[in-house]
RNA sequence: GGGCCCGUAGCUCAGUGGUUAGAGCAGGGGACUCAUAAUCCCUUGGUCGUGUGUUCGAAUCACACCGGGCCUACCA
């Protein structure tokens, strides 16, 4: 294969934002993107790898007003954190800047004024509800009152569950601020919105034929956003907000979504100045409109929207370069389910690095990551067998267990017969390299380990350990025999070198010094000087997970949740703190399957508000799948609707005038059906199917609380 | 309800029309003792979700159904 000339890469990953720490959820992203990065370099290439800390936005403010601090502070401390946490897993960003920054705020500018140029900018008035005790306009689900088409109380901005009634919030009877519980006033604001339209046939072409899109990804969008007219997106948020000030509309500021795409460009601007390079050179068009280099972007399914439709249209309209692949990948799950607080398994990344060594994580997203947009699974069991296995027992075990003879001699003079194996894994290499370009990881891993299970069969066959013994005239054949193996490991050290810098760097001081090239995979050593052995990778132990997922328990507790208040799904039949029951016969499947939550105190306890209800409606919801839709009453007049995942497990009839428990005081919540006001308890979990209510003694009232 | 993805050994997955379907881990047996109880060899284990079709030939293509997941559901 002929030696691909030099191309130049500009790849990015999302930039985190600054409200929160780094979990292995983020690092899913930031290592695959390291990986590839680390790969093009290798290979020859100019690859820079660019991030910021995303800084502006409604929730940057309200924490730093929380926190009784500047957005500035917030924004430093934060950014400080996640640097720290990127280096010790050897993320190496060739630059990484900040939204928040003088280069963002000049390049914002640049294309907005090309964005006014090409006319797709326009005011309107909107009308919207300001909290004046809080001093932020508000969104819908900040908002609650009265419906004004039926009467109904207590109902969200923007429907009402009673009537289902569509509405805007300044439309509320009676209004009230979530935030501040003030009333809110209607004030009507200027904003500004990009007509993404007129750029509607552009982006449709380019989803579909530029190669950049994944074939599936730009059905979806086909099917979704493209299939009618594009909306105007609404750009400007009224001060207050914690963001930049548009120059030529006072008082508004680029909304969030704006900017951060912006901050791929001002990360590479600042690059540039420190290398003396130029912007033009990484996102401008050539004379014939051509990129003037390759950019990639690596993000979440839950983005693609900004990446595969705003961006490229802000893009386009300035006349700058479009990306060449948005790479797409899911989510993290840890043991088959979403990361959990109270399982110990929202680990953030520094947890991971007080008890892990960051190459095993590299090492195992790597083996996991295919390409494709589907969650992947941190199985924490797997994770430790396979590391173990792979990189200890079969890579780091190549040198451990021969280096020693090469200390005094050094290795042979010219490379020994090893029937074959060194050509065969070189000639392996095209192959790994064609994996690591398509982002399937997973497949160049698989076949480095191919090679390193040769080796040490090779090892195996040739028994060095009976030459070490043999005496002196067996000596040039135990150097022949180790000089293959510590060939074979450097070999396999250079495929695995973006995904293990560290190894490769372990295994270019015992031999040969660094790895700088693909190629090296290509070449034997031969008579140069092996270094003393040191030990490359310590095994993981159980305990070490054991201690891994505690802390991330405690973590959990002393950081409360950072973010925008993000409601749990459905909020019907599933409860996180059950009471743990006494010793039995009974099975242990439901408790291992979901053990014990983390301690809470009373006060813990004494938030959630559980009272004792009658159902006294319940009605089939004939579109939905499991819910059913209940009225109870809590006595006296006050009554509830509550959408109850138990349908298939009760029959509506059935239910009519029995009492049940409910969280009287859970924050209502929007379902496709109407408004859940509140939850029904229920027991359910492994063992058995079925979801079952509690019912409390005879005697009890609708009203009483629990506690 | 709509869209997409997946269903292959106990587990994680590879294999996308062509000889008796593979790997790793786990299980069983053996070898070795250089190595971080690592390594190597042998071995148990599969109606390739089900059915129908296309084909000389189907895990692979088509259709239907069953099961699981993700995204949507007038939010971007």
């Amino acid at each position: 294969m002929p030696t691909s000339p030099q191309r130049r890469l500009l790849v990015t990953s999302a930039l985190p934002y600054a409200n929160g720490h780094i979990h292995l959820g983020h690092l899913v992203e930031y290592l695959q993107t390291d990986i590839f990065v680390r790969f093009q370099r290798l290979r020859g290439h100019q690859a820079i790898y660019l991030c910021a800390d995303d800084t502006h936005g409604t929730a940057i403010m309200l924490r730093a007003r929380a926190e009784g601090r500047s957005e500035q502070e917030l924004i430093a401390a934060m950014r400080e954190a996640h640097l720290a946490d990127f280096t010790d897993f050897q993320i190496a960003f060739d630059h990484y800047g900040s939204t928040d920054s003088p280069a963002n705020r000049q390049l914002c500018g640049e294309l907005w004024q090309a964005l006014r140029r090409r006319g797709l900018v326009v005011t309107r008035e909107v009308q919207q509800l300001y909290d004046p005790e809080a001093g932020v306009f508000l969104a819908d689900r900040f908002v609650k009152g009265t419906c004004p088409k039926c009467g109904g109380g207590d109902q969200y901005g923007d429907a009402c569950e009673q009537c289902g009634a569509t509405y805007t919030p300044t439309e509320l009877v009676d209004p009230v601020s979530t935030l501040s519980g003030a009333r809110p006033e209607v004030r009507s604001a200027e904003h500004l919105f990009v007509t993404i339209e007129d750029l509607h046939e552009f982006l449709a072409q380019w989803t579909r034929d530029s190669g950049a899109v994944d074939p599936r990804i730009a059905n979806y969008l086909s099917g979704h956003f493209l299939a009618e007219p594009l909306r105007d997106w609404d750009i400007s948020r009224p001060a207050p907000y914690f963001g930049f000030e548009i120059p030529d509309a006072p008082g508004q500021y680029w909304y969030v979504w704006f900017d951060a795409p912006v901050g791929y460009m001002a990360a590479t601007e600042e690059w540039c100045r420190q290398q003396g390079d130029r912007l033009d050179d990484w996102w401008g068009r050539d004379e014939t409109g051509r990129p003037r280099a390759e950019i990639h972007h690596f993000i979440g399914k839950d983005i693609v929207y900004f990446h595969t439709l705003f961006w490229p249209a802000m893009l386009e309209a300035a006349g700058l370069a479009l990306p060449t692949k948005v790479r797409v990948h899911g989510f993290l799950t840890v043991n088959g389910q979403k990361m959990s607080k109270s399982r110990g398994t929202f680990i953030l990344a520094r947890t991971y690095l007080e008890h892990l060594d960051p190459g095993m994580l590299r090492y195992y997203y790597a083996a996991k990551i295919s390409g494709g947009i589907d969650d992947l699974d941190l199985n924490l069991e797997e994770f430790t067998a396979k590391v173990n296995a792979d990189i200890v027992g079969k890579v780091a075990n190549l040198a451990s267990r021969t280096a020693r003879w090469l200390t005094a001699s050094g290795l042979s003079d010219s490379y020994p017969d090893d029937g074959g194996l060194f050509v065969k894994a070189a000639a392996d290499g095209e192959t790994i390299a064609a994996a690591y370009e398509a982002g399937d990881f997973a497949r160049a891993m698989r076949i480095v380990m191919l090679a390193a299970d040769r080796a040490n069969a090779y090892i195996d066959a040739e028994q060095p350990w009976k030459l070490a013994k043999a005496g002196p005239e067996a000596a040039a054949r135990l150097q022949d025999v180790a000089s293959v193996a510590i060939n074979l490991f450097r070999q396999l050290a250079v495929y695995l070198a973006p995904v293990l810098p560290q190894l490769a760097e372990q295994a270019g001081a015992l031999v040969g010094g660094p790895i700088r090239h693909w190629s090296e995979a290509a070449r034997p050593l031969a008579g140069i000087p092996v270094a003393a052995f040191q030990p490359l990778a310590r095994r993981i132990e159980q305990a070490q997970i054991e201690s891994l997922v505690a802390a991330s328990r405690s973590a959990a507790e002393a950081s409360p949740p950072a973010g925008s208040p993000v409601l749990q799904t459905s909020g019907a039949s599933t409860m996180d703190e059950t009471p743990a029951a006494p010793p039995s016969a009974d099975p242990a499947a439901p408790l291992e399957a979901e053990p014990l939550a983390e301690e809470c105190t009373i006060d813990d306890f004494a938030k959630v508000d559980l009272r004792i209800a009658r159902i006294v409606a319940a009605e089939e919801v004939p579109e939905a799948r499991k819910l059913l839709k209940l009225n109870v009453s809590l006595g006296g007049d006050v009554t509830r609707t509550v959408f109850a995942g138990i349908k298939g497990f009760h029959e509506p009839a059935a239910l009519v005038g029995r009492l049940v428990v409910v969280v009287a005081n859970l924050a209502p919540r929007k379902m496709k059906f109407g408004l859940s006001e509140g939850m029904v308890v229920a027991a359910s979990g492994a063992g058995a199917d079925g979801v079952f209510l509690l019912s409390p003694d005879a005697g009890a009232l609708p009203g009483m609380r629990l506690r």
